[in-house]
Formats: C-alpha cells, structure tokens, sequence
DNA sequence: ATAAACCTTGGAGTTGTATCCAAGGTCAAG
DNA sequence: CTTGACCTTGGATACAACTCCAAGGTTTAT
C-alpha cells in the first residue's frame, strides 16, 4: 500500500503525473482513506511499471491505454492484435527515424560548408544555402576576405564528401 | 505580388500557416490592398521559401525566427554563430535518433518474440515482457498449446539474435 | 446583379505529456 | 498545539506547429 507520494518515488515518476494518469483512465488507485488520500496496492504499482516499460519502449499514453485493455482481457484478443500494435508503432518509430537522418544529413552537410571562425556571417555558405534552393552547398573557402593562410584549413580541412 | 492564396499555393502550404507565421512574426507582408487583402512581394516569397528550407533541416520556428534575424544583419554575426546553431542543432537531432533507434531495438524484439498469430494472447510474449522487467524476451514457442507444426514456424524462424 | 471564390478577424481546437498553482485539508513529531 | 510535510481539487500553463471555424467583407466572372 503506497500513498501517491510514496508510489511515485519508488517508480520514479511525480505524483502529479500519477494525478494525471488517474485522470486519463491509465491508472486508477484502487482505494482512498477517509480522508480522501490516494492508496495505492502492489497491484497499482505493477500496473504503473506495465506503463512505465511500454512508455519506453515508445508507446505514447493512448496506445497504452489500449495495451492495457488487451492486458486486462487477453482471451479475447489475439497475439496477432499486440504484434499488430508493436509492428505500427515500429513502422512509425522507423519513418521518424528516416526524416531525422535526412535532417542529420543535411545538417552535416551545412556544417561542414561553414569555417565556423569569427570572420562576418556576410559570406556564411550556411545562411546561402538557406537563400537558395540549390542542393549542393559552396565551401566559403576564400569568401571571407581574409589572407588565405589564416581561415581556409578549417574548410579544406572537412572537404571530403559525406 | 501575390495574394495569400496564391503565396500559399506556390510555395505549398496553406493560407493558415502564411497568417500563422505572420501572428509569430517570421514573414509579414510587404503591404496590403485598400480593403485590406496581405500583398507579399517576391522577396516575402523568397523569405518564405529560407524559412521552409530551415524548415527541411529540421530547425524548429523559434530557432528560423533567430536564423532570420541573423540573415538580415549578417555583417553584425560571425560564421561561428551560424555553425553554432546547426551543430547544437545537428546535437539534438542526433540525440534523437539515438532515442529512437532505442524504440526500434526494443521493438523488434518484442515483434521477434512473437507468433503473430490467431492464437489467444494468453501468453503473448509481447505482454509478457511489458509485464517483468526482464531485459530477455522469452519467445512464446509452445506455449500456445496447440499442436506443435502448426505454430512455431513463426517464431523459430526469427530466433536469431539482433 | 448575383454567385462563386476569395479574403478578413479573433479565437478555439488538436496532439502529447505533463507541470504548476492556489486554497485548503490531514497527519506525525516534538 | 503548532509546525512542516504531505495530501486534496480544479484549472491554468507550457511546448510546437498548425488547423479550423464563424461571421462577415471583396473580387471576379457570367
């Protein structure tokens, strides 16, 4: 038995996030003292970590409240519908993963184009690659001005390609 | 000279989204007709078009809305402000991915260990394992009851480990 | 002259996951 | 019997980036 306080320490979690699973029908503590109090049982707490580990395993709050009521009613479903649920959430786990490579990759990209020095943005291949729709990005190398030998290494330096 | 409409549909997106970013200050238009229709010029265009290609690699809003104060007073910035933004940027976007491709492993797993059946989810692995805290995932080979030729196909067959 | 297609504004709703607050009640220790 | 730590509730706030709505004004084509 775990007042609401003591539940959340032992999961880790605060107890107004505890509040706000009750009130979003994850998790409900299975009965109150007179005064009120939340009380939690054992029960409760492995429901909790029931959440805990679908939450990390990217599951968002709806779809483990459906998690749950396959949990709390297995003989009417079948492994089908769980793995089902898993092979969804791969599938969008994975389309998420696609876009941030390509946003990774571009930002590579931008990165290495840039001296990265004190010299004026005036000539930055970054901000220019951003004003123009071009996909290839132009090393600044010699744009800034400056005597050669000072501000190129950086840029030479990263010239291999990706 | 466009009208919204016409902005929106050249640079495909919507009417809402152009107000949306005119109400958080990133593009307002360069006037208005007498009734008071919004009139963006080409170079509203063009400052559109910078702030879906930030967009493209991944920079939220409040970080184009920095990226665009930079661009329009560039000589007062220095290349390493610019590379300072993609590589924190580049950071997250990594830390990110490497969340992600956390979800990922763990998902497959779970779909690994798992007939994907009609078979009741009785004994789902996949529940199992969101039940203990075991870092193994039993597969459900046999459990199911049934006879043995007709159900372990699956799962034996996706027994090799990742 | 009228209908269709466009535009205006302010504001609400969405998704997801909390976090924080105020005003007040309860409990255990000293 | 007071202090401090804990608990209650409802509601506000936050982020991100839109998206939609209603009620009305404007433009354009026929």
């Amino acid at each position: 038995m775990y007042r609401i306080g003591e539940l959340a320490q032992l999961c880790e979690v605060k107890a107004d996030t505890l509040r706000f699973y009750e009130k979003h029908g994850l998790l409900s503590p299975s009965s109150r003292t007179d005064s009120g109090y939340r009380i939690y049982t054992e029960a409760d707490a492995e429901r909790l970590r029931f959440i805990l580990r679908a939450k990390a395993v990217g599951f968002t709050l709806a779809e483990i409240t459906e998690l749950l009521s396959i949990e709390l009613d297995k003989s009417n479903w079948a492994c089908a519908d769980v793995k089902g649920m898993v092979d969804d959430k791969l599938a969008s786990v994975e389309a998420k993963i696609a876009e941030l490579n390509h946003f990774q990759l571009s930002l590579q990209r931008l990165s290495q184009a840039c001296c990265g020095g004190p010299e004026s943005a005036e000539h930055c291949s970054i901000l220019e690659a951003l004003e123009s729709n071009t996909d290839s990005i132009r090393c600044e190398n010699d744009k800034h001005g400056f005597a050669e030998h000072e501000f190129t290494k950086a840029c030479t330096d990263k010239q291999d390609p990706i």
